[in-house]
RNA sequence: GCCGAGAUGGUGGAAUAGGUAGACACGAGGGACUUAAAAUCCCUUGCUAGCAAUGGCGUGCGGGUUCGAUUCCCGCUCUCGGCACCA
């Protein structure tokens, strides 16, 4: 057998699996049981980066893992591929988005086969394709039809550099665009939105049921924002009429505390107010400066502004005491219902309010510290009726006895996904004479992108400037009828691009319903944590709005979820262009191979957890000389061996690694088996084979390469039933047992398995090092785990 | 500020139904082989005292429970992630 050398056996045995067709999975399998494995697929940049290889090359070690253990896995792979890098970068080359797209795509294949991953290629989808944008477009259409999707108007957030508008989700804390990095502006705009705010319950509630870590689901809960309140009208009594003020709280339990009302600036009813005001100039001027002022600003400075809407009150109707109403930068327009009960006593914002505008303070919560303000629950005082009830039980009394009804706000805004931009899946609408939406019939699905468009981006909608899709749109609908020229945003597409891979040639639906009861939900998620409030959270909302209409049959999409964390430089910073610290995934295969690749991120440290490791070439060196070590082994097969209880220890325990993801000492503990065969001087055949069958899933070349070359057998290692320990094996005859003295570790001792805690005593007052602790001393106290520890107290 | 995760050698990390802290790997030091180098093999490698045998200290910090704590409990510090004037 020649040595090892990585370029001849990973050409070799990639070219074979693909000529053996050995990654093609079946929906239905006569003896097996099927698995889902999903990773994130890839946005086609042209170039695979070591992200990628972590993603899909660690992700292909647990889905080969599952292969062997006798499951029938799915692990396919696929492009989101529309989006705005490949406008940019038609834009600066010339050329089209289109063309740079798919030739990103040709060259990303090649890249992807290298990984050796099991991929099922004829599984393969591009959102770009038609044939894949088809169901995007017929999802959106029934989403028009049930009014999860509408045209409304919005406080939207609008990138300056890519002249577009973009999701909350994609802006990031620090207010700028979570793609281009430009500091995002807001502007009142009409678009196309999905309610997603329907679903926010149920989005919240089902986390309960997933096997996901805490962060993630803390997280998405988080943005959902649910609060658990009531609505109450306070009156205002004005010449005009009636007016009232529908307030939002948590804590109706302290409405015997409120001494003023805070309006936002913004809010409709100030307009009404206005004419019965005394200070109508003041009011004014101050809607004016808030107005002028950037959400950062309004964010960063947290000194409280406002004024008073001189000459009104309102009604509090809990006790019908008439108190003063103000305007303040301090109450959000688009959160509840943009005006809230001052209750200075318990709340701090109020406070900090009341002091600086010296309004009054009334307590209502006995606090057990003296401090103001105090914002605990606690026993209410100075409440009538109420006083001397605990908040939470006086609570539903008084939002009944104040005429107010319980509800639930959120965070969570629907989400806007209508993009002025070109390379994107075009919205399949079209508008009457009159201006009146009408979603695209199916029959004419895909509604195409049109080639006929100067895609340069101006802030307008490339689309609007297309003759052919306007000419279109009036041959099928008729005169006058005009195509929307929006398209979606790219989160949309990959909303739902699990269910195409489960049916990607299905020309009738976008996914058959056996083929969903076959695969989903997905066994396991493996992606990146900066999806956790972004496409994590549409996906499952697509899921659940499907499954709402009937289209699907879970409500979740993923039942398992883990995020990986990110691959460092060897500086420890995250790789980038500018930091010179970028490593090429490429280069390190050429250098050391594939196997080793994959093996050395999987060495670094437990996957499906949100950690970063920076990269060390040595460690990678490192990981090919293991595989070289298994290499001269190979050369030391033997008739028998002394290793059958290391093997099936060995066994059991890379069995349990496996299952959580501790790909990392699993193969420390493949390390251990060959460096003790190494010291013993060979390996029996038998036990050669199963480390090979150990090995398979990290380095599936040079495993094959072992087993059917060295090994010399007829089918793949890949298709070989994961091994199983035999107990028996494991057994030895003796021990070695630490003993403590007092609890300190002061000698190891020889014993057999069956020893009793009296002979391993005695044994222990015979040893020379013992013995100088224990002689003379009384023993106060034995402590014997078979097998674990022997610890003397004296 | 609130929520979540975490803190172990020079480095990545290992060990949690409480039972030898530092597996495995990298790096470092020494040696063998070699004309030399690479590759390979052997030894050492938490800190500290000692020639050694052996001892003291040691898992972010301070307490506690226990025969025994990286692991459990209480109180802090710091790091990372999320949310943040959300009523």
């Amino acid at each position: 057998m020649q040595g090892y050398n990585h370029h001849e056996i990973e050409k070799k045995w990639q070219d074979m699996w693909e000529h053996e067709r050995a990654h093609e999975t079946p929906d239905h399998h006569p003896s097996k049981e099927n698995k889902f494995i999903l990773t994130e697929f890839c946005y086609p940049s042209g170039n695979l980066h070591v992200g990628h290889w972590y993603a899909f090359g660690v992700t292909d070690i647990y889905a080969r893992y599952q292969h062997m253990r006798g499951y029938n896995v799915l692990f396919p792979v696929g492009f989101d591929s529309f989006g705005l890098p490949a406008e940019n970068a038609a834009i600066k080359n010339g050329g089209d988005p289109r063309t740079w797209t798919y030739a990103n795509i040709e060259k990303m294949r090649g890249q992807l086969r290298s990984i050796g991953a099991r991929f099922d290629w004829s599984r393969e989808i591009i959102t770009s394709d038609p044939e894949y944008y088809r169901w995007t477009q017929w999802m959106f259409a029934e989403f028009f039809k049930k009014g999860i999707a509408y045209r409304g108007s919005a406080m939207v957030n609008w990138d300056p550099v890519d002249k577009t508008v973009i999701a909350n989700e994609q802006v990031l804390p620090d207010g700028t665009s979570e793609r281009s990095g430009a500091l995002v502006e807001r502007k009142e705009m009409s678009q196309w939105m999905l309610r997603i705010t329907d679903y926010a319950d149920q989005l919240d509630d089902d986390l309960e049921s997933l096997d996901w870590p805490e962060d993630i689901k803390a997280s998405q809960r988080a943005w959902i924002g649910r609060s658990k309140g009531a609505e109450i009208d306070f009156i205002v009594t004005a010449a005009s009429g009636v007016h009232p003020i529908t307030i939002f709280t948590t804590r109706p339990d302290t409405l015997y505390g409120v001494t003023y009302v805070v309006l936002a600036p913004e809010h409709p009813l100030v307009e009404t107010l206005l004419e019965h005001v005394t200070n109508n100039q003041e009011v004014r001027a101050y809607q004016e400066s808030v107005r002028s002022r950037s959400d950062l600003e309004r964010q960063q400075s947290k000194e409280k502004t406002g004024v008073p809407l001189v000459g009104i009150y309102a009604q509090n109707p809990i006790n019908g005491i008439q108190i003063p109403v103000w305007i303040a930068d301090y109450v959000l327009p688009d959160y509840g219902t943009g005006a809230v009960m001052a209750v200075p006593a318990h709340d701090e914002r109020d406070f900090a309010f009341a002091q600086k505008y010296e309004l009054s303070i009334q307590m209502v919560i006995d606090s057990p510290i003296e401090a103001v303000p105090y914002t605990e629950h606690g026993t209410l005082i100075h409440s009538d009726e109420f006083s001397g009830m605990h908040s939470q039980e006086a609570q539903d009394a008084m939002v009944a006895k104040a005429g107010g009804k319980r509800t639930t706000t959120y965070r969570i805004r629907d989400w806007g996904m209508s993009r002025q931009r070109y390379w994107g899946c075009p919205i399949p609408i079209v508008y009457d004479p009159e201006g009146v939406p009408h979603a695209i019939p199916a029959e004419h699905l895909p509604w195409t992108l049109p080639d006929d468009v100067d895609h340069t981006p101006d802030g307008t909608a490339p689309l609007a400037r297309s003759r052919e899709l306007h000419e279109r749109t009036e041959r099928i609908f008729g005169a006058g009828w005009t195509p929307e020229v929006e398209t979606m945003d790219t989160f949309v597409d990959s909303s739902w691009y699990f269910y195409r891979y489960l049916d990607a040639h299905n020309q009738e639906t976008f996914c058959a319903s056996d083929a969903m009861h076959a695969w989903m939900p997905a066994d396991m998620y493996m992606g990146g944590a900066e999806h956790t409030t972004m496409h994590v959270l549409y996906s499952r909302f697509f899921n659940k709005a499907l499954h709402a209409l009937g289209h699907v049959p879970h409500p979740e999409p993923y039942t398992v979820r883990r995020n990986r964390g990110l691959i460092l430089g060897t500086d420890g910073n995250k790789m980038s262009k500018s930091k010179g610290n970028v490593i090429d995934p490429d280069e390190q295969v050429h250098y050391v191979g594939a196997d080793s690749v994959r093996m050395y991120l999987a060495f670094l440290g437990p996957f499906g957890v949100t950690h970063n490791y920076p990269w060390d070439t040595n460690g990678l060196v490192g990981m090919r000389r293991f595989i070289e070590k298994v290499w001269r082994l190979s050369e030391k097969i033997q008739p028998s061996d002394n290793l059958a209880p290391l093997v099936h220890t060995t066994i059991r325990d890379i069995t349990h690694d496996m299952e959580r993801f501790k790909f990392n000492t699993a193969l420390s503990k493949m390390m251990i088996l060959v460096n003790a065969a190494e010291k013993e001087g060979g390996i029996a055949r038998h036990h050669f084979e199963i480390l090979v069958q150990l090995l398979a899933p990290f380095a599936p070349h040079a495993a094959e390469e072992l087993w059917r070359g060295l090994l010399d057998h007829d089918s793949s290692v890949h298709n070989e039933a994961w091994p199983l320990y035999d107990e028996t094996l494991m057994a030895t005859e003796e021990y070695m047992l630490p003993v403590q003295i007092n609890g300190k570790v002061r000698a190891q001792i020889t014993v057999p398995t069956t020893i009793t805690e009296e002979e391993v005593l005695a044994l222990a007052r015979q040893h020379e090092t013992l013995a100088q602790w224990t002689d003379g001393k009384d023993i106060k106290k034995v402590i014997f785990v078979q097998g674990k520890i022997l610890n003397i107290v004296i």
